[in-house]
DNA sequence: CTCCGACTGCGTACAGTGTAAGCCTAGAAG
DNA sequence: CTTCTAGGCTTACACTGTACGCAGTCGGAG
């Protein structure tokens, strides 16, 4: 007989198709295949779909690392990570959308909450600052991870790349879209990004 | 007899049960049944279910409002763009998180698009700064709207509220979070997020 | 006015979905 | 050995999106 199965066997077939073939190729009776197994013995370790769901979320906040310290910088531990978050995205281009869309309530996501305002606090910011630190990178992280991963996510449903290049854009209709189209199309993403983070951070620097 | 149906008229009931009841409440029967009319005869006006969801994303973006202009003052500008952005989210929680996962192909998108570039580059932004704010700006306001919108839905599946509150976790095990709990569950969410819009703004200002 | 074609809505049908309920069996516990 | 139980299986059901073909109606051509 086949290994028995496990939650954690099951979220991670389910994580597997979901980033090889698309968030809707995800189905009991695929799954149940992926494992060798019956669709209804999914059940056993998983309440319900919504549940699986949730486990893949659980899966891939597992991967990004909070560091443990950085001696007070609390700026290059923040820059440490929101790319590990975003590495994370980069991972699983089909099932991020799900981490932005639920809530954060498992045991280590709040770990990796609570390790980021230790670092924040530590380094000396007091709370509103901290708060207000963590929330803006937070959100222009999730932000800007998002919108990456929606551009090239398999089988969005047509499978069609309907990516659109700003490069074919009526010029007359759209000119500035169509003066930036080279840059926007030549950017460099991670510079980008980091480029972003900077920038919050200095502001955050000169506001203090 | 009745109105006729219009691609219009079908994407608007379709946001209204959306709104009302949340996404997975949209069935093509139901929508049907909201507009007196049977499922099949809705594919006369739209070609599939993903090209329904798709149109509700484009009636949301024409709630968002890029200022003519504000004569040069384009800081001012982006805040008005930012927050008619997040106001839309905050009037379709339960569709929102579509808009933030579907590309922005549609005219009227490119439109606001273009708009924007339009009121940076004007003001005298150069090409690499303009595309940087706009970025992060983007970036942003999405992730922060999404997260606050993500937080309310309704009937977003147990149609649980498990939402957690933060001061009803254990001290010792999440003691950032314990301690931050009062201010994290008072926040002014508006407030905050202007704060990180100045954040962003100021950074841009001081990386020039 | 008549006639015709196009357009709009309807009925039926089907494959695929999540999951409830109960059964079967292999291995652990006594 | 018997007994219990956990894990996987079978069947079944309500519900989904949508393909296909039919019927009424409406606007324009003659």
């Amino acid at each position: 007989m086949r290994d028995r199965l496990s939650r954690r066997r099951v979220l991670e077939a389910a994580l597997r198709i979901v980033d090889s073939e698309g968030l809707n190729a995800l189905t009991m009776r695929r799954l149940g295949r992926e494992l060798g197994v019956e669709a209804m013995s999914l059940y056993r370790h998983v309440p319900n779909k919504d549940a699986l769901l949730d486990g893949i979320v659980e899966l891939i906040v597992l991967e990004i690392e909070v560091p443990a310290d950085v001696d007070g910088d609390w700026k290059e531990a923040a820059r440490q990570i929101v790319r590990s978050y975003r590495r994370a995205a980069h991972s699983h281009p089909n099932a991020f959308p799900l981490v932005t869309m639920r809530p954060l309530n498992t045991p280590e996501g709040l770990r990796r909450l609570d390790a980021t305002f230790e670092i924040l606090r530590r380094a000396g910011l007091d709370e509103p600052t901290a708060i207000v630190a963590f929330r803006t990178l937070a959100s222009y992280t999730r932000g800007f991870a998002l919108e990456e991963v929606t551009g090239r996510a398999i089988g969005a449903e047509p499978l069609g790349s309907d990516r659109l290049d700003p490069r074919a854009l009526p010029a007359d209709e759209f000119p500035r879209l169509a003066e930036l189209a080279p840059r926007l199309v030549a950017a460099d993403r991670d510079a980008e990004f980091e480029r972003g983070v900077d920038l919050i951070l200095t502001g955050l620097e000169a506001g203090q």
